[in-house]
DNA sequence: GCCCAGGTATAAA
DNA sequence: TTTATACATGGG
């Protein structure tokens, strides 16, 4: 990754494989949101970015050389070439074509594995901009102050608490599940070292002995957690686009890029929900 | 009020 | 093994 170290801070140049909307906006994570001028400002990996994007350069305001290479080019997964993967998918059927070609410059990003996990427990039967107000709550409750903001709260931090204890973040029947996953990160009866190795079907049953973690959570959080691109795509949206469009097959048929392609088509049909309208037959049906 | 939201646990068929 | 329902909360 070509990069200049300037006043402003580092600079890249823009290219069509990484755009910031697509990327942080497309419900793989809940700690970014836009700014006025269209930047993108955020907490992850126990640190604040301003990232922004004027079509020639994209900016990582004021973050070193050293922070760029050891935390930014890993978080947004700036080494991987996701134009080739696009393309690949693109061959696979019409429809993940077109879902790749909706959003050319989302990238799968590397988020800390127990933030993915835990955030991604809050979401179930919940809706992203709710999911991003428990996730902003659990950080400004017991997170550690920083910059302007809270980090994401440990395992550790979050393990000896009560249901009662995390009634100001009003997550509801999530609070058991949060607090069981906790307990089990914290205490090494689920480690992440391991996880990212395992194969796909063991690392899924053992996310799934944490309570509230079913196939979807444990696919997101090998997903975006642990850099799983073969996770399987198990999204109810999915299941059932894919369920129309592939049917007596499994959906590992995107190989080693299921969960890329699984996250195509969810941001695909997210930003588009007529496409899963039965009665408006556009693309699934 | 009613419906639904990037699901899962639980019970029952 | 598959199918139905409750679950806390809040935005549309």
């Amino acid at each position: 990754m070509e990069y200049r170290v300037t006043e402003r801070g580092i600079e890249i140049e823009s290219f069509a494989e990484f755009n910031l909307p697509e990327t942080l906006d497309c419900g793989q994570c809940f700690r970014f949101s836009p700014e006025a001028d269209g930047a993108y400002s955020g907490i992850a990996m126990s640190r604040r970015l301003r990232i922004s994007d004027d079509g020639v350069h994209i900016v990582f305001e004021g973050v070193t050389e050293e922070e760029f290479l050891k935390v930014w080019v890993p978080y947004f997964d700036l080494d991987f070439d996701y134009g080739a993967v696009r393309c690949a998918l693109a061959e696979s059927d019409t429809v993940m074509r077109q879902a790749a070609a909706f959003a050319p410059g989302m990238r799968i990003l590397r988020q800390d594995p127990w933030e993915a996990l835990c955030s991604f427990i809050l979401s179930q039967n919940n809706n992203i901009k709710r999911i991003k107000g428990l996730v902003s709550r659990l950080c400004e409750h017991f997170g550690e102050p920083m910059d302007g903001g809270y980090d994401f709260p440990k395992p550790e931090a979050l393990a000896g608490l009560s249901e009662a204890d995390l009634a100001p973040v009003r997550c509801g029947f999530r609070a058991a599940y949060v607090l069981d996953a906790a307990r089990r990160v914290a205490n090494g009866e689920i480690n992440f070292e391991q996880l990212k190795f395992l194969p796909m079907e063991e690392a899924r049953k053992m996310l799934m002995t944490i309570k509230g973690v079913g196939p979807k959570v444990a696919e997101c959080a090998l997903l975006y957690g642990l850099h799983r691109l073969d996770a399987f795509p198990v999204d109810v949206w999915i299941r059932r686009a894919m369920d129309k469009l592939y049917p007596n097959t499994v959906p590992e048929q995107f190989g080693e890029y299921a969960g890329i392609a699984q996250q195509y088509l969810f941001h695909y049909c997210r930003m588009n929900p007529e496409l899963l309208k039965e009665d408006e037959c556009k693309i699934f049906f």
